[in-house]
DNA sequence: TGCGCATTTCAAACCGGTTTGGAGTGATCC
DNA sequence: GGATCACTCCAAACCGGTTTGAAATGCGCA
């Protein structure tokens, strides 16, 4: 059923059903009312191909979404984020349109978002340092918000942030506090910007309470619990192993738990871990009694918001960028305790 | 740059271009080069609204990912099975439309996909018992792949599905060789197909060796590492605990993990444990030695599956139902051992 | 009755492509 | 030389909506 079928049923014009099923002013309510309860008989909808092709707006949303391609692996954190920003667009009638690209594609992948039309605004993910999209997008001009900051840009644009800096920063401070003097951080693949970020917050607590970020174990890799535990296994081996060890994700950080267990050491006494958690929905850390101490911030509201910046960008017409730093608690679990007195040893040989 | 204004800057009608840009055979070779070159220099690209108006094919596949309304939880196995699906669109040149919502909204959805026409075919998840979206897109005359089946469904329709089955059969069998006689089944929603046929499964592997089903103990619920932790636990506070855990992801078996450690027990000694491992890309369960003995199929397999087949659906024109499944391998790992001979103690209050 | 004005409706152009049904050109054949 | 044919190319219609500019209608008022 087309529109003009329906005019044709109504012996109306399709321009007076347009207006009228649109809340134009110019038709009568008493034509509008007949109008609308055709179009509702005859279950009529508006094909969005063509109304967006009159129109010039698309109705959709498009993530970018990089995919490694050595591993093939999707960050998990991306299912929640999505989940987020799918339900704000899904109330005010915008498509999501994801592409899951390698990570060399991504600039042909923005490239063809714009040419083809498809969509009126996109979500930049994974910032990464030095990356070209952003500028590649301004140049364009399509309206777009990133998940992060591009650390090493000077061009103005819009994002949504987590503070990075001052959640390691302090998540830092109270693991000095707590009496611990080796560290290791066991963080994002490291041209991220957000670890680069997180490194940052972690070795400026370090200097301000003299200790030297040079003496620290650091591992960069991307985030499974096969990381965190390897990683872990490694730090295990050193002569003076950290007792103190922060991590990007609750995943690594289950493997780190693994590593230690295997180890015959005691999460929280011998070895202490700080975790960031994204509150996914899946792993929940725990609200009354944490299992980890972790920097807690939610992905999932990072993507409601990113997407509802990115909906009044498009929107309002006023193309003057917006930022948003949301801020991280630090939650207090059972994965942290004073410095242990004498180094840790393991009791069982790790296999 | 439209199609109209590259014709005319070459001097010819849009119909020749048009034609030369899509390999038609009517264009001669020479001006075919011509086209292309004069296309390259200006950057044109087609404007896929126009396009997809005109030809009736939107080249966009969408998915209806429901999320629980209770939990706003999405289900972290999409994520890998999008991925794969994702790989297998792009290099067939389609989109990706994804639409999140909320259990309850889920036929209006995808009644809106088909109005809209905004996508050429569908991808359905998370079948439950008495699923009408199955009936409803048959109706509606859209080409569709099941990632699963509909149990109680007599239609014929296209599905690519594990042998959810015969996994469990094979897991709890093995289980039962191994001299265990209490079991539980910490699965998923209880509506949830594939949830039906683990239980199925399960269930008749101990019946074909005389145990009586109804002596086991029964979960289910979403599939977070809390609520595999939180099961365990008041499996461990019965008189007689089960020795022997089959679940359905590698997520909950995490919690199991911790729930068993909290309580004191070994993992594949007290109480040996079998999940469902998807094979997700951040969590691996190790290749070599395998930390959980699971019975394993990638879901990211099954997206590229089902993403396959919905486009030869599309494509071929011939829409008679295909469907494709998928065995698991039971592979050994570390979490499985024989049956202790005496009932497992707690050693410590779990908290 | 005739004029002005507001209200309601419509025909036609447009968005940017694809596709149908010819038309023009040159070579081939009788 | 004229008919036939293959090869190129084109004008115009079409996909299904929105939007512009104008026409028809109804009403009040002189």
């Amino acid at each position: 059923m087309t529109l003009k079928e329906l005019a044709k049923a109504l012996n109306l014009s399709p321009t007076t059903v347009s207006r009228a099923l649109n809340g134009f002013p110019e038709v009568s309510e008493a034509t509008r009312k007949k109008v609308q309860a055709a179009a509702d008989a005859y279950g009529y909808r508006p094909n969005m191909r063509a109304r967006s092709l009159a129109t010039g707006r698309a109705m959709a949303i498009g993530h970018v979404i990089p995919v490694s391609s050595e591993h093939e692996m999707m960050n998990p954190v991306f299912a929640d984020f999505i989940s987020g920003a799918g339900e704000v667009y899904a109330s005010h009638g915008y498509d999501m349109l994801i592409s899951i690209v390698p990570d060399e594609d991504q600039e042909r992948a923005y490239e063809e978002f714009r040419t083809k039309g498809s969509v009126d605004g996109i979500i930049v993910h994974a910032p990464r340092a030095g990356d070209q999209r952003i500028h590649l997008l301004k140049q364009v001009g399509i309206p777009f918000v990133v998940h992060g900051r591009a650390s090493d840009s000077d061009e103005a644009y819009s994002w949504v942030d987590m503070n990075n800096l001052r959640a390691f920063h302090r998540a830092t401070k109270f693991l000095i506090d707590l009496g611990h003097r080796r560290f290791a951080l066991i963080n994002g693949l490291e041209d991220m910007d957000f670890a680069i970020r997180r490194r940052a917050g972690f070795e400026a607590a370090l200097e301000e309470h003299g200790l030297s970020p040079g003496d620290c174990s650091y591992f960069s890799g991307e985030m499974t619990e096969q990381y965190g535990h390897d990683s872990t296994l490694e730090l295990l081996r050193l002569a003076e192993p950290p007792t103190a060890i922060l991590t990007s994700s609750m995943i690594p950080g289950i493997g780190i738990r693994r590593a230690l267990r295997e180890a015959g050491l005691t999460l929280g006494k011998d070895v202490s871990v700080i975790i960031h958690d994204d509150d996914l929905s899946y792993l929940p850390n725990g609200r009354e009694e944490p299992q980890f101490t972790a920097t807690r911030a939610s992905v999932r509201d990072a993507g409601k918001r990113a997407a509802a910046m990115l909906i009044d960008l498009i929107e309002s017409g006023n193309p003057a960028p917006r930022t948003e730093m949301m801020e991280a608690e630090l939650i207090l679990g059972a994965s942290t305790g004073p410095a242990p007195a004498h180094k840790p040893m393991r009791q069982t040989e790790p296999s």
